[in-house]
DNA sequence: AAAATGATCCTT
DNA sequence: AGGATCATTTTC
């Protein structure tokens, strides 16, 4: 496969630019079971201490927060509800604490290996679709956990790649899962998805839309 | 030391 | 629509 991988000018800039342009990269991981891919169709940003969803609102520095405070494109991943992991890729430089959390993915490669890792017995149409339509069950089926927080993604263990293609779509901005707690902060349009896609983590009704 | 809180997932 | 489930953070 060919492709171009992205680097730290991609991931040092503008959080909600990183955001858009991650839509249709290819997300890679070579781990020792295999290597998967899968094209990113959904995402969302959260935008340092003055973001009441962000990790980091107010400057908060914790054991789980510190990476978001180094230098873009590094691997933010944390747990969440007991069992559930969240990949988020680092953007901006040092002391801008900004991420990108990706939602959810199109399978693209290592089908059979992300279906042993999330449990399905086979692949059909159903299965496929289930496979990484959320941001903790596009981790397990790409093998992402804790031992992989901090991961620079201009290496080659886990990285994020621009496929050789000319594809090209369209863009949705809605406003962000699951922060009602966020305020005012819930209405903003911070989360990016490819129009028409089957595998985002929910879709999106022509009536919600403006 | 104890309580509160989920950037979710799965089943009903 | 609700329960599971537990690491992480916050509060006392």
């Amino acid at each position: 496969m060919k492709y171009y991988k992205l680097c730290r000018d991609f991931y040092e800039r503008n959080t909600l630019a990183v955001a858009k342009e991650l839509l249709g990269k290819y997300l890679i991981h070579n781990s020792i079971e295999g290597i998967t891919v899968g094209k990113i169709v959904e995402v969302e940003a959260y935008i340092g201490p003055d973001d009441p969803a962000s990790h980091a609102y107010k400057g908060r520095y914790t054991k789980r927060t510190k990476v978001q405070f180094g230098p873009g494109g590094y691997a933010y991943i944390y747990q969440i509800y007991g069992k559930n992991f969240c990949f988020n890729v680092v953007t901006q430089k040092v002391g801008m604490p900004e991420v990108v959390l990706i939602r959810a993915l199109e399978p693209i490669k290592g089908l059979e290996l992300m279906a042993k890792r999330r449990g399905f017995f086979q692949l059909t149409h159903k299965t496929i679709k289930e496979l990484t339509n959320g941001p903790s069950k596009l981790c397990q089926a790409m093998g992402i956990d804790k031992s992989l927080y901090g991961i620079d993604l201009c290496g080659d263990v886990l990285f994020i790649a621009e496929p050789n293609l000319n594809r090209t779509f369209e863009i949705i901005a809605t406003p962000r899962i699951n922060i009602d707690y966020a305020g005012n902060a819930k209405h903003y349009n911070w989360r990016f998805l490819i129009k028409n896609n089957k595998f985002v983590s929910k879709p999106v009704f022509e009536e919600e839309r403006k």
